[in-house]
RNA sequence: GGAGAGAUGACCGAGUGGCCGAAGGUGCAUGAUUGGAAAUCAUGUGUAGGUGCAAGCCUACCGAGGGUUCGAAUCCCUCUCUCUCCGCCA
């Protein structure tokens, strides 16, 4: 959420920011809106303050006098009731407006409209040449019983899998080694709830334009998190936080659900999109410092990027352009593994800068060293995402029968396995 | 799920209709005192919005929302959260 002040002088920026990021937002209305708004409650202030006379003065007022301020205020507060639902309605537009409103992109961002746009930093890594014909990974998963497609697909519905035997226990070995890895880095792991209040959705960014996205429990008016990003934050909502608390560094485990409302018909083979997974995600808030903000960025994709490694495989950096990073994002890096079954370079991590766009919406307070109040800043990225990190797994280490030869890291986490060995 | 208690400023805590943004205490800050400290004394110490060049002024906020009243921290209703006991349960 960006400073109204910010948007009245900066309108110009902010229509940019709007139309480079492919909104919709027309920020003549929420000015319009804003407007509206202040004359309002001046024009409420302005009452209230005379309210506030006038009770004042009746305790004091004689006998004859007490009627005729009685009887004025009556009037005022006829005139109150008249104003307040003019604010009130002023207000909720406002309200509803200023949460479409995106943060700037930072400067080095590329602009452009889709992933096309997206700038490749650097590869790392060298993509397996097979001698023979590689498997993806729904064979590969299939042969080696890792996954029970069929069955959960009648009682779950579409997108819906059970990870079984090695299936599920890769899961939970790239999962413990990225967990060891993050909080030998200092990383404070947590696990969170993953039924949230709207309030954590809004908080975050999530709501109100990705309400499609996530699952409701309407029955509590609770929603299922995409992302323990949106606990993790919200884990200080409403919090005044002491500058010598920060960094906190956060690495969140929860399961993850999204409804993928607008992927119908879009990855439908496998385990790439799926509407229920597990992921470990780093979550930091930091001094509102650009330059303290784009080290914390740069460690968390490096924490990413040395999970990657660990798992030897080759990936891609690419820096997002602005038609592909989210309303709260003022920079995003993508971390795409290589995917032999795809035959190309696919989003496993997601590495974040918020600004303070995400502090403001939760009301995420700092005090400064000096006593003044300001907004931390929050980033986030993905250290693993599994079932979808098992694709580049399986497909990269797999062998002409159909065996996979685990990547070293992982083999303390397979209770010493170096082969896995198809079933059939 | 049932019964009860509660939610006031950084913290503790008073306040059951009017001059209460809120007593008192603690903490914190500044100053005085001191060789220095402690103690003591004095002063100050919330957030947000509106307006103004500024000093300031006005408004809102005593868990949240609504209601009664000329006037609400205080009365009424709804909700949320916390605690205690009972029940159920991995």
């Amino acid at each position: 959420m960006l400073e109204i002040a910010f948007i009245r002088q900066n309108a110009d920026v902010v229509r940019q920011a709007i139309a480079n990021k492919r909104l919709s937002l027309d920020l003549d209305e929420l000015l319009g809106a804003d407007k509206t708004r202040r004359d309002a409650i001046g024009a409420l202030d302005v009452k209230r303050a005379r309210k506030n006379q006038i009770a004042a003065l009746i305790p004091k007022a004689t006998k004859e006098e007490r009627p005729v301020l009685i009887e004025e205020g009556k009037q005022v507060k006829a005139d109150i009731e008249r104003l307040e639902p003019v604010l009130k309605e002023a207000t909720l537009k406002y309200d509803d407006l200023m949460l479409k409103v995106p943060s700037i992109p930072r400067p080095e961002v590329p602009i452009g409209k889709g992933e096309e746009d997206n700038v490749e930093i650097r590869k790392v890594g060298t993509k397996r040449s097979f001698s023979f014909k590689a498997r993806d990974h729904v064979e590969l998963m299939t042969m080696h019983a890792m996954v029970n497609w069929d069955g959960p697909r009648k009682f779950a519905g579409g997108r819906s899998y059970a990870l079984t035997g090695t299936g599920a226990l890769l899961e939970v070995a790239v999962t413990r080694l990225a967990i060891d890895l993050l909080v030998s880095r200092g990383l404070t792991l947590v696990i969170p709830p993953v039924m949230v209040k709207e309030k954590a959705m809004t908080g975050t960014g999530f709501f109100p334009l990705g309400r499609e996205e996530a699952y409701a429990i309407t029955a509590d008016e609770l929603y299922l998190v995409g992302t323990s990003e949106v606990p993790l934050v919200s884990l200080h909502a409403e919090d005044t936080l002491e500058a010598s608390q920060l960094p906190i560094r956060y690495a969140g485990m929860s399961p993850c659900f999204r409804r993928e409302a607008g992927a119908h018909g879009k990855d439908t083979r496998g385990l790439y999109r799926v509407h229920q997974f597990t992921k470990i995600e780093q979550v930091v808030f930091c001094l509102p410092d650009e330059a303290v903000a784009e080290k914390e960025h740069y460690t968390l994709l490096g924490n990413a990027e040395a999970i990657l490694e660990q798992l030897e495989i080759p990936y891609r950096v690419a820096l997002a352009c602005t038609g592909e990073i989210g309303l709260g994002q003022t920079r995003k890096h993508e971390v795409e593994s290589w995917m032999p079954g795809r035959d190309a370079y696919s989003e496993t991590h997601s590495c974040s800068t918020l600004g303070d766009f995400q502090a403001r919406r939760s009301n995420i307070r700092l005090r400064m060293p000096d006593g003044s109040l300001a907004w931390p800043y929050t980033l986030n990225n993905t250290a693993i995402a599994s079932p979808r990190i098992l694709i580049p797994l399986l497909e990269n280490h797999q062998s002409e029968d159909g065996s996979i030869t685990l990547p070293k890291a992982l083999v303390p986490y397979m209770n010493g396995v170096e082969v896995l060995k198809p079933k059939s």
